[in-house]
DNA sequence: GAGAAATATTGCATGGTCTGCAAAGGTTGG
DNA sequence: CCAACCTTTGCAGACCATGCAATATTTCTC
């Protein structure tokens, strides 16, 4: 990684800490992007080439980026062949990014900080968490080999997303969690919106 | 209703309807709250006195406030004693709001295709879901007697959203669309969601 | 109805977000 | 070392949104 990437990544990084540093101390609307720019030490027109929007670098990038291969693999029916096994692997990943582990639970923590002093920053997590449900939807559409005018896929997703709001509320990203843990929660969601909305058993 | 009550009615109108207009022929980035104001025959300052926002003029009042008597009658275990189909009840009720159906189906349409054509409205809309899962958590909480730190009610109500905003697409708000219509879309995404979820069953 | 109280509208000033553009600075590779 | 490339920066400007004080309108009271 030449120079010019390490420098990119040292300043977006700079610009993501102080926004949360800053914000965390003084609340979102008593920070400015310009104070965020200077405490980074650049410019705040550097500022929008990072970042569309304050918002943004507060946010990160949670959640992450879906991994293509694991993708693959659930497109093609992996990787046990049990659906709702399968959708749970796919969920992990969007909760996992590429970065060590420990540095992402500081980073997580940090962000269960701030949308809770700051509940407007929820809006733009959930329109991520839209984001990612449109993708989702297309993933379980090419496994599942459903036809573009079924929309069981979209609303598989859209629960699925719910089940995964409901276990990052859960997580307290502390050391003695486990990523199995994590794996047992959401199975464990989705399982009760299986018992609760069942359709009635075939005793009839 | 006093005139008073009326001219405000009129002017708030009139400021959506402007808005929503000016949106669908220039697009949102083209549409200055100026300009909408202009068309409704009030100050810019005034915009504000009616929207906090340009987004929230477009938005307009879905999904509907829930009828207190709804959710009341929701947490004493009513109106039929089954809890999806007493759910049920209470989302129908946030869909539906107190004006009459034809103005009530023109407007949904519109906002249809103001959220296709600029589908950063959707934020918007998500949030303001959001905000209505909260009050269902809180009800379902208080219809189940769940103890405050079961996080089960939150659960149901993020599903039920899930449900909710599938259902919403689902619709085309045409004449021939009877309430009854929307009652079996909405039973028949929670049966998918319990067929797909549902636990083994227990013939082991 | 006239005047007082309540409420709505408006203009103005201001601070903040975000964009486009062109100049200046740093990095990379030959 | 130079040339191509990318990044940073300053500047001007459009727009959003808010607070405040003045003005206009509606409502209430007698």
């Amino acid at each position: 990684m030449g120079l010019r990437e390490r420098k990119k990544r040292a300043t977006r990084r700079a610009l993501q800490e102080a926004g949360i540093r800053l914000t965390l101390e003084r609340g979102l609307e008593n920070v400015t992007v310009e104070e965020i720019a200077v405490e980074a030490d650049v410019s705040t027109r550097t500022f929008f080439n990072y970042f569309a929007t304050k918002e943004e670098a507060l946010l990160g990038d949670v959640p992450a980026t879906p991994d293509e291969q694991v993708r693959q693999a659930f497109v093609d029916g992996g990787p046990t062949g049990d659906f709702v096994e399968d959708l749970i692997t796919v969920l992990i990943t969007f909760l996992v990014s590429t970065e060590d582990l420990a540095t992402q639970r500081a980073d997580m923590l940090l962000r269960k900080q701030l949308t809770e002093r700051e509940p407007q920053l929820v809006r733009g997590l959930l329109a991520r968490f839209h984001n990612v449900e449109l993708e989702l939807a297309g993933a379980i559409a090419e496994r599942t080999g459903a036809d573009p005018e079924d929309d069981r896929p979209q609303l598989l997703a859209a629960a699925s997303m719910a089940v995964m709001r409901h276990t990052m509320k859960r997580l307290h990203y502390s050391e003695t969690e486990e990523p199995a843990d994590v794996r047992a929660k959401i199975r464990e969601a989705f399982r009760r919106l299986g018992e609760t909305f069942a359709p009635p058993s075939n005793t009839d």
